[in-house]
RNA sequence: GGGAGAGUUCCCGAGCGGCCAAAGGGGGCAGACUGUAAAUCUGUUGUCACUGACUUCGGUGGUUCGAACCCACCCUCUCCCA
């Protein structure tokens, strides 16, 4: 890796650099580089979408520079208005370490471990007073706080907006000073925090910090962007099987930013497979996501796992669930088993065709089973349980 | 501080005092078709002891045989004036 090759794949994949001067230059200098990256310890599950920006911040790696994790777990009391605004359950300080371990752990299957540093943004923030918090907030007028895209929509939709989440961009701002970072790395929908720091850093004195913006990466559902909570994630630390199910199910039409995204396959090949076959494309991506997380020798067996469940055979690595040895009627079952959240949800998908029990579809609400043997129960295509008749 | 308005099921949104578990749309789930893609079509989308019962329409009381709908107070949010 040198600088050079490093810009040119900057500037190809992310949306903005503030600036790109500043940069090279930064780059050009020879300095060890502090790269920012903020983290969210209220979801320490990284997926695919974080690994857009870990992958860029190897590549700094490979130059020598550092990667500081910050793990907002002082701002995470704030809760981010950014997109759904809905308040964060705060944390306690034993539930962000730990977020912030689990964090490191999944992060450094694509980071070097030796040159990453975690740090919680509580050291600072917390220790801040009422008077520096106002030293602070007097650096922003309101006119530039509703420049940010989130907050001007809602003044305009007539949605409340507390201070105190205006406060926010200041509180992860004010972060980059206190590590005095000298890059700043996020999604896009990070931007404006992100350039607020680079101007708070100006204000305190510091040579404000560039800013590299990189696209979302959209969820499997197609629309909205990656997020466990929407479940439309390939997680780091899923199996190899998962994985690959799951790489199968990308979208036709966003195959493309994946691979550009998530892996290192050259364009031009991409877009050829794309074209010429955009299944074996697909099966491609699902190797290649399984290879970079886990190992070549996962491949095959994954590969295999899926053409059985998709040529309609039970896989033999399943969930069991045991119950009680005694005749049960197939609506508990599926309760205990977890396939149906509730007595009335069973009977509906019972009613709909959507069950089935070793592989027959049973559309007999009534349905009993003996403790005699073990059953496979499958919902749709993809949810499959053993139940075992053991207590 | 004064005035005006709003709060409905996952989301948006309709809702005459009884026919409201609550229109419609979105989303979700399941089925058909397929490549476990997309698009399309169909069903479904509070709970339970499920042809019946129970709990829901910001909260608490009240009027009424009966309230999501009427009244009072409270809470929350928005707008206008100061």
């Amino acid at each position: 890796m040198t600088n050079e090759k490093l810009l040119e794949i900057l500037k190809r994949d992310a949306i903005a650099i503030f600036s790109e001067e500043g940069l090279k230059e930064k780059l050009e200098s020879g300095k060890k580089l502090k790269i920012k990256l903020g983290a969210d310890p209220s979801r320490p599950d990284l997926h695919l979408g974080h690994s857009v920006v870990l992958r860029k911040l190897r590549l700094f790696q490979e130059l020598g520079h550092e990667i500081i994790f910050v793990i907002g777990d002082f701002t995470g009391m704030i809760g981010d208005p950014s997109g759904k605004s809905k308040t964060r359950p705060s944390l306690t300080m034993e539930e962000t370490r730990k977020s912030g371990e689990t964090y490191f752990k999944q992060a450094t299957k694509i980071l070097d471990p030796e040159k990453t540093r975690i740090e919680y943004n509580s050291q600072w923030l917390g220790k801040m007073n009422f008077a520096d918090v106002i030293r602070l907030a007097a650096k922003y007028t309101v006119a530039r706080i509703m420049e940010r895209d989130d907050f001007s929509k809602r003044y305009n939709e007539k949605q409340p907006i507390s201070l105190h989440e205006i406060l926010y961009p200041l509180a992860q701002g004010y972060d980059s000073v206190a590590l005095g970072a000298d890059i700043e790395i996020g999604g896009s929908d990070q931007t404006f925090n992100l350039l607020v720091g680079r101007e708070l850093q100006r204000d305190y004195g510091q040579e404000p910090q560039e800013v590299i913006t990189f696209p979302l990466l959209p969820g499997l559902d197609g629309v909205e962007k990656m997020s466990k909570s929407l479940d439309n994630y390939i997680g780091l630390d899923e199996s190899p099987e998962i994985m690959y199910e799951k790489a199968m199910k990308v979208p036709d039409s966003l195959i493309a930013d994946y691979f550009r995204l998530t892996t290192d396959m050259p364009e031009e090949q991409v877009l050829l497979l794309i074209k010429e076959d955009i299944r074996g494309a697909h099966f491609r991506y699902a190797e290649e996501i399984v290879r970079m997380y886990h190992r070549e020798q996962a491949i095959a067996p994954a590969a295999a796992r899926y053409q059985e469940i998709a040529s309609g055979a039970i896989p033999d690595k399943i969930t069991e669930v045991p119950v009680e040895k005694t005749k049960q009627s197939l609506i508990s079952l599926l309760v205990a088993a977890g396939l149906a959240p509730s007595n009335s949800e069973a009977r509906r998908l019972i009613q709909g065709r959507g069950i089935k029990v070793n592989n027959e579809v049973v559309a007999d609400m009534k349905a009993e089973y003996e403790p005699t043997e073990d059953l496979v129960i499958s919902r749709g295509k993809n949810k499959f349980v053993k139940i075992v008749f053991s207590k």
